[in-house]
RNA sequence: GCCGACGUAGCUCAAUCGGCAGAGCAGCUGUCUUGUAAACAGCAGGUUAUCGGUUCGAGUCCGAUCGUCGGCUCCA
């Protein structure tokens, strides 16, 4: 982690692209600092802090770094008179960027300089924020943001007019180099120091700049636009979800449309998974606490779990995972070497306790249906049962047309040993590099992230990002080398000696819950005939045609496609336009020449159309678009 | 959970200083019988999220609760 405190879509796209680059993290970053961007916008928050501490004289300053879209500050207000910790009110980053503006018309130089740590201590005696980074600085573990580093520590600030911060660099040569009408401040949000949420919540202001005025301007309407493709939006529109207040947060009403999406993802899973070798299992949902004690979730995953409930003096979770399950059955009879690997698929309903600040949408729920299996198997067939996984999700996601994400490898920290992660720094080695040895010779890019791993074993996620820039996992591909062992699952060898498999978690298809809001951004609601919810619209001109737009539906219907007459009062006209908004893919126009002719006039939802076609034509295309689940229209 | 903002009809949004809760779309009824993105008319729809307070009077001011949104933390 470098360049900022938990920022990861930054630091992890940054990482990516270093990859590309043939895996050299520093380069990448280098050439980052180097930008003038990422000039302007660092300038751009030292300007801000000094806006601030020109208007609240009694602010303590954090830290305020350049991000992908802009750059943020982190403040501590102090407390009122009431004792209640000060904050910023929306309409003070006005008058805040007011005074960022007569800054940078005055043409302050920026000036560099290092000092020893006895001079910045003197520097910052009233600052606590950067007493504590100073701390860090001299001792050698972390940059001037608090991340951890390798690098010798030289301690340095730039000053520009009375405000002189500490800082690495490199800026603007003076602030007259910023357009003033290319930035803006977004919105004040509070972020805990250090990212800890035991430490003091601080006010933090995030501001977007770019080049230009112009720039600036593509930027806040590329966000209106994400907005339109939100899945929340589009997921009401489209009558695909909702939520009820009186069913609760994060618990998702899926309605017929949704219904569809699901009954569509798990037909592909079954036929993906069936040909790949996997076995269906289907587990409760609820189980006693003992499971979950030796599983090793309890008391380490409590926090996100529903609390318990008691019977006849047994307490019973409702499942948050669905391995402990999953384990039971692979131990349910003595395995021999011969049937592994044994793969057991489940799409399990499973619940967690997200707190509530953290729900979002459907990409963030407290009920999910995981696309959920476990594979058993000895180390020599690890790496082609782990590339076998990969090539699911590299299938899945050419099938979706999905091109923007990013491989993770998440390895463990050894500071994590025996709390975060499971004591055993042997098979925490071996395992990652099994995995790397499967993804390079499988050729597979990918980023490596320390200190994310899951606490039985490394992961390979699939990071994507949501329309409006929200970073998500989206499949995941976990090893497990400990859990095993905690349930005395084995396999008899050929030696005839009992040994413990391995277990690769895998959910390539996420939840539906995270894969269906996914989907619906990602086609911007425009789903493909195959997942389309309804697939054809037949539009009678007139009540007159009505009887050959049943006939028609009823030979659709009997084709398996999902297809409505709409028989209402409305002209053609309107029609049209509500199977446009429903983003329907085939719309059938019918009127005295189609019946006499036998034939549609098709008119598909991208406005290009093709009169007098032959129905039975039609019905051909249809079908063919739905067998192959082609993503042309 | 924490910081901030917000919550008015199924949906999108009005309601000036605290003074009679309103419109469009959707829905229902009727008329129109229509050729590729909105026919016309009428009707109905509300304990202004919930609970409490201030006031002659509260959608509007204050408090609590619930929910949503932007972040932090956390994560499929």
């Amino acid at each position: 982690m470098a360049e900022q405190v938990k920022q990861p879509k930054e630091d992890k796209e940054a990482q990516a692209v270093a990859s590309q680059n043939g895996r050299n993290g520093k380069n990448g970053k280098e050439d980052k600092k180097a930008d003038k961007l990422y000039r302007l916008r660092h300038s751009l928050a030292h300007i801000m802090a000094q806006a601030v501490l020109e208007l609240y004289p009694e602010a303590k300053i954090a830290i305020g770094p350049p991000i992908d879209t802009g750059f943020y500050y982190d403040f501590d207000l102090g407390v009122d008179e009431e004792g209640k910790p000060r904050t910023f009110k929306p309409e003070d980053l006005e008058k805040i960027e007011k005074r960022m503006r007569e800054i940078i018309a005055q043409r302050l130089p920026f000036e560099y300089r290092e000092v020893t740590a006895e001079e910045a201590r003197e520097l910052f005696k009233d600052q606590p924020y950067k007493l504590e980074l100073i701390e860090g600085l001299e001792k050698g573990e972390v940059d001037e943001y608090g991340n951890e580093t390798q690098e010798k520590p030289v301690i340095s600030t730039y000053r520009q007019g009375p405000f002189e911060d500490l800082c690495r660099g490199p800026h603007v040569e003076h602030t007259g180099q910023i357009p003033p009408d290319a930035f803006k401040l977004l919105s004040v949000a509070g972020a805990y120091w250090r990212g800890d949420e035991n430490r003091p919540m601080l006010q933090r202001i995030y501001g977007t700049a770019w080049a230009n005025k112009k720039e600036l301007k593509n930027y806040l309407h590329m966000l209106e636009e994400a907005k339109k493709r939100d899945h929340r939006k589009l997921g009401r529109e489209l009558e695909i979800f909702i939520f009820d207040e009186e069913v609760g947060p994060g618990l998702p009403l899926w309605l017929p449309n949704g219904g569809i999406l699901i009954e569509e993802l798990e037909k592909l899973a079954k036929e993906v998974e069936e040909r790949a070798g996997y076995d269906r299992v289907r587990t409760p949902h609820v189980t006693k606490e003992a499971l979950f004690l030796r599983s090793g979730h309890l008391p380490y995953y409590a926090e996100s779990m529903f609390p318990p409930m008691e019977m006849e003096g047994v307490r019973y979770y409702i499942k948050p995972m669905n391995c402990p399950f999953h384990h039971k059955i692979y131990g349910s009879k003595v395995r021999s070497y011969r049937e592994l690997p044994v793969r057991l698929a489940e799409y399990g309903t499973c619940y967690r306790y997200e707190k509530s600040g953290e729900l979002f949408g459907l990409m963030r729920v407290r009920s999910m249906q995981m696309n959920d299996a476990h594979i058993y198997c000895t180390e020599d067939q690890f790496e082609e049962e782990f590339l076998g996984v990969v090539e699911l999700y590299n299938y899945y996601f050419k099938l979706f047309g999905i091109d923007k994400y990013v491989m993770r490898l998440s390895t463990h920290h050894p500071k994590g040993l025996g709390k975060k992660y499971v004591d055993n720094p042997r098979l925490w080695q071996k395992t990652e590099e099994m995995v790397r040895r499967a993804m390079d010779h499988g050729n597979v890019p990918y980023v490596e992230v320390p200190d994310e791993a899951a606490f039985y074993g490394p992961k390979i996620d699939v990071q994507i990002w949501s329309a409006i820039g929200k970073e998500f996992t989206l499949a995941t591909n976990q090893v497990d080398f400990a859990v095993p062992e905690r349930f005395d699952l084995t396999y008899v060898d050929k030696d005839g000696k009992e040994k413990t498999p391995l277990c690769i978690h895998r959910a390539p298809l996420s939840t539906h819950e995270r894969m269906i809001g996914f989907l619906i951004e990602h086609y911007a609601g425009n789903f493909p005939v195959w997942l389309a919810p309804e697939q054809v619209r037949i539009i009678p001109i007139t009540d007159a045609h009505h009887e050959y737009a049943l006939q028609l539906e009823k030979r659709l219907r009997d084709a398996h496609v999902r297809v409505k007459a709409d028989l209402g009062s409305e002209r053609m006209n309107a029609k049209i336009r509500s199977a446009q908004l429903m983003k329907v893919p085939y719309m059938l126009v019918v009127g005295d020449r189609e019946k006499e002719e036998g034939t549609v006039s098709l008119r598909r939802r991208d406005g290009k159309r093709r009169n007098a076609m032959p129905v039975e034509e039609f019905v051909a295309l249809v079908t063919e678009r739905i067998a192959t689940r082609s993503p042309e229209l």
